[in-house]
Order: C-alpha cells, then sequence, then structure tokens
DNA sequence: ACATGGATTCGCT
DNA sequence: GCGAATCCATGTT
C-alpha cells in the first residue's frame, strides 16, 4: 500500500523521521527495485539557510512549493544527483533528502547503474549516501514533478512493524548555512551499516 | 558576462 | 586531508 500525499503534507522533520525505514519501489523495464531507506534529512522554507528555498522560487526549486508527494530532484557538484521528496503545506517550500538506503530488491539493476558512472565506485553499499541512491536507483532531475502518490511505477510504502532507534544529528555539508546549521535535522536509523559515512 | 561555491564522492597524498 | 569532476543559482562587473 502506498503512502499516500496526506503522509507528505506534514511538518519536513516530521515526515522524515517518518520515512525511515519505508520502502521505495520502482518498477523498471529491468525489474523491480525496492530499498529500505534508513537514512533522511529535512529542508525547509526560506527561514531555513541550508534550503534551496533559502532565497524563495527560482526555477530549480519550483516544486518545493508545490504539492507534497512530488520528487524533486536536482544536480549538485555538477556531477550528482540528490533525490528529495516534496512535503508540508502546499505554497510552503519543504523537502526531505533521501540520504542512505539498504537495497532490497533488484540489486542487479543498481550495480549495472553504478557501472555506467565514471565518478561512483562499485562496491557492497551500493545505495550509501545521497548521490549514490539516486544513482543506484535510477533517478534523475528528469524525475522532477513526478508525484509518487499516484504513480503505480514509483511509490513508497509503509515501514513493517520494526524497533529501531533514532539518531538527530546535524544535517552533513551544510557549514555555510550559519544557525541554521546547527539544527539536527539528519536522521538515521541507529547501528544500521547502511547509513553513510 | 564572469566569478564563486555548493544538500558529493573518489583517489591520491 | 585535499583536489577534481563540472551544473546551477547568486552576486558582482
Amino acid at each position: 500500500m502506498a503512502l499516500s500525499r496526506s503522509f507528505f503534507k506534514h511538518d519536513v522533520v516530521t515526515v522524515a523521521k517518518e520515512l525511515l525505514g519505508c520502502h521505495f519501489v520502482r518498477k523498471t523495464a529491468k525489474g523491480n527495485m525496492g530499498v529500505k531507506i534508513v537514512e533522511t534529512e529535512a529542508y525547509s522554507d526560506a527561514t531555513d539557510l541550508a534550503s534551496h528555498a533559502r532565497f524563495g522560487r527560482t526555477e530549480r526549486n519550483a516544486v518545493m512549493f508545490g504539492p507534497a508527494g512530488v520528487l524533486y530532484v536536482y544536480i549538485i557538484y555538477g556531477i550528482y544527483n540528490l533525490t528529495n521528496i516534496v512535503c508540508g503545506q502546499e505554497g510552503k517550500a519543504g523537502a526531505v533528502l533521501i540520504r542512505s538506503a539498504e537495497i532490497m530488491e533488484g540489486k542487479k539493476i543498481a550495480q549495472a547503474n553504478i557501472e555506467n558512472s565514471k565518478f561512483t565506485k562499485l562496491n557492497e553499499r551500493l545505495a550509501t549516501g545521497p548521490g549514490k541512491f539516486s544513482l543506484a536507483f535510477g533517478l534523475d532531475r528528469s524525475w522532477t514533478g513526478t508525484d509518487i502518490t499516484t504513480s503505480a511505477d514509483i511509490y513508497i510504502t509503509a515501514k513493517m512493524i520494526q524497533r529501531f532507534d533514532i539518531i538527530e544529528s546535524p544535517r552533513v555539508g551544510v557549514g555555510y548555512a550559519k544557525y541554521s546549521a546547527c539544527l539536527p535535522w539528519r536522521f538515521y536509523i541507529k547501528n544500521n551499516p547502511y547509513v553513510s559515512k
């Protein structure tokens, strides 16, 4: 059962935590893929100096202001794609970054995706780190705008009943963001080996 | 029009 | 620990 739009309408911090343990599913021509989300980060509106929305709406970040449950995939450092899911109320910017995942199904597809990149090394931790996750899962910026609450080919399913502790920490790579960099808006499953390092 | 730097990752020092 | 890869948004000329 796919998560509905109402799940993503909550504030970014809530959704970032709730997404841990959920499964991101994708049906491709080469087969099905499924990953367990183990690490996320929350990005908010103009009050969050680490967010792409800190300068307001631009051509690139426009979907962050739109309806929840839509993908926002952008290029970072000219090389990697980073995948986010728009969250919160329409009109207010917000998104959750998928930072790391454990591949449960479709490892061969993920391996092939990584082999096609000259910048990423193939190892057993295929989707560890936001750039590697997006590459392994086959998402690039052309996926921006895709609604994952209505598509039959890409969606997220609720987490299984499982026990895990959530660790909160400051977000990675946002030292430029002054006081916003101190916010503990990175969340990951304690002791999970697929959390990024 | 140009310079700067980033929600990253890898390889070399 | 540092530099390279090189797209996109911002700020300056």
